[in-house]
RNA sequence: UGGGAUGUAGUCUAAAGGCAGGACAGUGGAUUCUGGUUCCACCGGUGAAGGUUCGAUUCCUUCCAUCCCAGCCA
């Protein structure tokens, strides 16, 4: 592992880095800070973040710090805060330091007080509409603010006010005195405090003036003598600001490292979208097992192994991209592979009655538990006259290409005989009901000592000893690769896909699976990897959920076979035409 | 049309003047008591045009495309 990082190419951020080391930059030091706001819960581009912080500083003997950038009363929880706890500890990092930038309030306002007697910062009366006005646009300059030239002594006057709330909210702003007519706008005499009188989650009304971010964010990592600031490339522009305030204040200064954020075909990445889809409730909550939110990716069953894995194979850039939502499932389906133990689940039932089997006879069957472990052992399955498999493993008239069970054709039972169909039974509709079979009592184990092969391995499970238990069925929650993709006047919703949670009551698992508790993932042979729902299921009675299917060379052919039909109707057609 | 950034296969990412490499996806094959896994092979790329150079993805010029900035959000 230490061999290869010390080979492999190191990525942009971590170059730096390693040559701030070289040259004794920060004197071998290293540390980093995960900043979130707790206005929302954490989803996998923070995941990206988080990795980042905790993983180059670890990897160079640092510490990274979990701070809340907490300075917008208006938008904060104590329930995010939590949550976001929660997530960054379920990724299994430990913080070093756990920092509140509401902590930093008395320091932060000491700060503005030393910018406003050194003349570079001054209190604005002007209207929220007026200070747009006079800000100008990106093509043209602004024009300085008629308070921008108040004295020294009437802004600390005003500022102290400010503070003791002697006005109104909107009536003033402290702002930087920087330049109205700069070509970055972000320099155009940003806003230092505005008036809230709002209860902040963690101060209560103890302020009535809350600091920025751009003031606030640089000094917070000053006062916690960051070495390297990493953020989004959205902050490129702020950076100017960044080193502006260390600069002028006389500080300590870390540098600010800009990388692209994360962007993931088929689902969107931002806080205010996903908060949009919890309140409107086109998904149960944060936790939804189709939010990519962490802690909907947990309880959907994704692994924090899977997670990281995934961060380390996209790789870390400025160039802006989106990552093939496949690239999640490789991850997830790796991890899996390895460690989840295999399971039998009907998932649509399909009874088969042996017609040669004993009508009161019960076998237990010896069963391996995952063929990737052998440590993982076995396990014995009930089997007995009437099973189920599963409905789709059956055809009256297999087209080709399908190996699978049909009329006349023999498979193996997972784990337990050879069966042959030699009759079926429909309904009044023209519905399979049930099929007949014959066993082979020479094939017992799930090998025939005469040689001969079968091409096709079906899962089942006993019909009187089956656990009947509700498994809940994932897809992508977006149809569209772009979810903001959208016809004029829609927005992202009108992209969601209505299929993406399928709900099957009826499916049927072996009995060793009757008191898997909340949190317990197996893989469903043939299926796909479940994992046992933290919320819908009650003692007894698991709730599955789909992690990600297995991947389905079958599934493709017959989408071939049916994009084939339809081109040769299409050519049909045209040919009657001429 | 101001400023800041970014352009390498379908997608993500290496190569920093010297054989454009890896991963995912896709395709074909081998193995397999999961149409899973594993293994092998194939597929396919430097935004464009000039220039410097023996040699350019890399340096220079011009162009093109995309993203960010006009919150009292972060």
């Amino acid at each position: 592992m230490t061999k290869n990082k010390a080979t492999a190419s190191l990525d942009f951020i971590r170059k730096v880095v390693k040559k701030d080391n070289e040259t004794g930059k920060y004197d071998n030091r290293v540390q980093t800070r995960f900043p979130p706001e707790p206005n929302g819960y954490l989803h996998i581009g923070h995941a990206k973040a988080i990795c980042l912080d905790f993983d180059i500083a670890e990897e160079n003997n640092g510490k990274c710090n979990l701070r809340f950038d907490d300075t917008n009363p208006l938008k904060e929880e104590q329930e995010y805060l939590d949550s976001i706890k929660r997530d960054v500890s379920w990724l299994g990092y430990k913080w070093d330091k756990l920092c509140f930038a509401s902590d930093y309030f008395e320091q932060l306002y000491e700060y503005a007080i030393q910018l406003i007697q050194k003349g570079k910062a001054y209190v604005d009366s002007l209207s929220e509409e007026e200070i747009r006005e006079y800000r100008g646009t990106v093509t043209e300059a602004g024009k300085p603010s008629p308070y921008r030239a108040r004295s020294i002594e009437e802004n600390l006057k005003l500022f102290k006010k400010m503070k003791n709330g002697e006005f109104e909210e909107g009536e003033h702003v402290l702002r930087a005195k920087i330049d109205m007519s700069s070509p970055n706008m972000k320099m155009r005499d940003p806003l230092i405090y505005r008036i809230r009188y709002a209860e902040h989650y963690r101060t209560g009304d103890e302020w009535c003036i809350y600091p920025m971010y751009d003031f606030t964010h640089c000094l917070s990592d000053s006062i916690e003598q960051i070495t390297h600031s990493l953020c989004t490339l959205e902050f490129e522009n702020n950076r100017e600001l960044y080193d502006w305030f260390l600069d002028e204040l006389e500080v300590y200064h870390p540098q600010q490292i800009e990388f692209a954020r994360l962007n993931i075909n088929y689902t969107i990445l931002s806080k205010r979208k996903l908060a949009k889809l919890v309140k409107d409730g086109y998904v149960e909550g944060w936790d939804d097992p189709r939010m990519p939110t962490l802690s909907g990716l947990r309880r959907r069953g994704y692994t924090p192994e899977a997670i990281k894995s995934f961060i380390g194979k996209i790789g870390v850039a400025k160039k802006e991209s989106i990552v093939d939502f496949a690239l999640l499932e490789h991850c997830i389906r790796d991890d899996l592979n390895t460690r989840a133990p295999r399971k039998m689940g009907v998932l649509e039932p399909l009874k088969v009655v042996i017609t040669n089997y004993p009508e009161d006879k019960t076998e237990e069957l010896e069963a391996v538990n995952n063929p990737e472990d052998p440590s993982a052992g076995k396990r014995k399955v009930p089997f007995s006259r009437e099973i189920y498999i599963e409905r789709s493993d059956f055809m009256e008239d297999p087209p080709k290409k399908f190996w699978r069970l049909g009329p006349g054709r023999e498979v193996r039972l997972r784990w337990a005989y050879f069966i042959k169909c030699h009759d079926f039974v429909k309904d009044e509709a023209g519905n399979i009901k049930e099929i007949h079979c014959t066993y082979d009592p020479a094939t017992k184990g799930g090998s025939a000592p005469d040689g001969r092969k079968v091409k096709a391995t079906l899962h089942w499970v006993s019909v009187p000893h089956a656990k009947n238990v509700e498994v809940h069925l994932y897809d992508r929650l977006f149809n569209t690769i772009d979810p903001y993709d959208v016809e004029e006047g829609e927005d992202f919703t009108s992209n969601l896909n209505p299929d993406s949670l399928k709900v099957l009551e009826n499916c049927t698992v072996e009995p060793s699976l009757e008191d898997a508790k909340p949190g317990y993932i197996c893989q469903f042979e043939r299926k796909g990897y479940f994992c046992v729902d933290t919320e819908d299921s009650t003692p007894g009675n698991p709730v599955f959920n789909r992690i990600v299917p297995l991947r389905d060379q079958w599934k493709r052919i017959q989408k071939r076979q049916e994009h084939e039909r339809r081109m040769k109707k299409q050519q049909q057609r045209k040919k009657n035409k001429k």
